[in-house]
DNA sequence: GTACGATACGGAGGACCCCGCCACTTAGCA
DNA sequence: TGCTAAGTGGCGGGGTCCTCCGTATCGTAC
């Protein structure tokens, strides 16, 4: 524990390779024995680096993740808060779409997270945090809308177009969608303005 | 082929049985081996009445399905077109979000599906498209959008808040953002412009 | 009431995967 | 050059999915 042994970080690096090349193949339940197998290494030790399925992806999108980071970084610069928004959200959603799997590493793991809290949605979490509070100033979203809640929809659009034969297309029509409204009214109080009743 | 033979039905309506509690316990990925052990036969004989996972599924959400089928066609009389699809549309998300695994049948299956292409999803198809055309004629909804779209948009909402503490409220949270719009403006053909984006 | 044929059943077996354990190798420091 | 602990790989156990095939059972025709 105290430093990685240089061999150890030569299969790390080496495993990480074939799990990438291995997730865009299969997607998020790519097989870690294969991935072992390819890399031409036990399988203990690919579980070794990587305790889990969910650590195997993020450490496969954490690149993604990052590039996703710095670039809400930039737009949060922007003078159009809700532009520079919109575009993040678009970028969320080629990334997320064009890139197997990674939709399932962002919807956030009930239980098995509370220690170190999933990653990469915290370090997106804190990335993004600006740009929605510049863009909840202009006006241009509420004041309610929390970057969660962004990025559960982004992610519930690429779940749902996963299998479509134009993924990216399909989920940036429906971010389309969900941007402009479904039918949108402006918000009047005291009428059914709450969203959805109880039903049976 | 002929008729079923009465101790296949017997089976049939159990393994059913069993397999609703079994998903409902354990959502999507409830194990079809479970299924067979608990409700007393061979695991071929479950797999002999639903040839694969999905096929299961769709049994265990038929009435479901139903149900929201009915209710579409009630609400194709209402009178206020966009108050009759919202509801809907929340009827469904409720559905959705507190049945483990529905939502993961509802979300189209690219390739195994070809042959009777997605059951539930061709029967809601057929009885929602009246609410949306309505919707649409009376202004509520854009023209392009399909009822594929939004049973797509509460779907992955709904994979998306799967793991939350109170799935049913979130995604209804998340349902009413999208029908809202996250950042509503009409940069797109034929709506009226609302100009300035600062309304709320 | 019985005998027969189609229908449905269930268990065995193969393939795969995840997971934990433990003896062995090897890198890195003294 | 040794020594030690980090790192490794293979094995076995438990689980699932899926297929095949002998057998029991149902429904019917006689």
């Amino acid at each position: 524990m105290t430093v990685r042994r240089a061999d150890a970080q030569r299969n790390y690096a080496r495993i990480l390779a074939v799990a990438e090349a291995e997730v865009a193949a299969h997607g998020a339940e790519a097989s870690l024995e294969q991935i072992a197998r390819v890399a031409g290494v036990g399988s203990a030790t690919v579980r070794r680096h990587f305790p889990g399925r969910r650590a195997m992806l993020q450490a496969v999108f954490h690149e993604r993740v990052e590039a996703l980071c710095a670039r809400a970084e930039e737009l949060a610069e922007a003078a159009d808060a809700r532009a520079a928004l919109l575009e993040w959200l678009g970028a969320l959603t080629t990334y997320a779409a064009s890139a197997r799997g990674m939709a399932d590493v962002l919807v956030p793991d009930g239980q098995a997270e509370a220690d170190h809290a999933n990653a990469c949605a915290v370090q997106i979490g804190g990335a993004v945090e600006p740009l929605v509070r510049n863009a909840a100033k202009a006006g241009a979203v509420g004041q309610d809308v929390t970057v969660a809640d962004l990025v559960a929809l982004v992610t519930g659009i690429t779940l749902a177009t996963e299998r479509h034969p134009d993924p990216v297309a399909e989920a940036h029509r429906l971010l389309a969608l969900a941007v402009q409204g479904i039918s949108p009214i402006s918000p009047r109080p005291a009428q059914d303005g709450d969203g959805t009743a109880a039903e049976r």
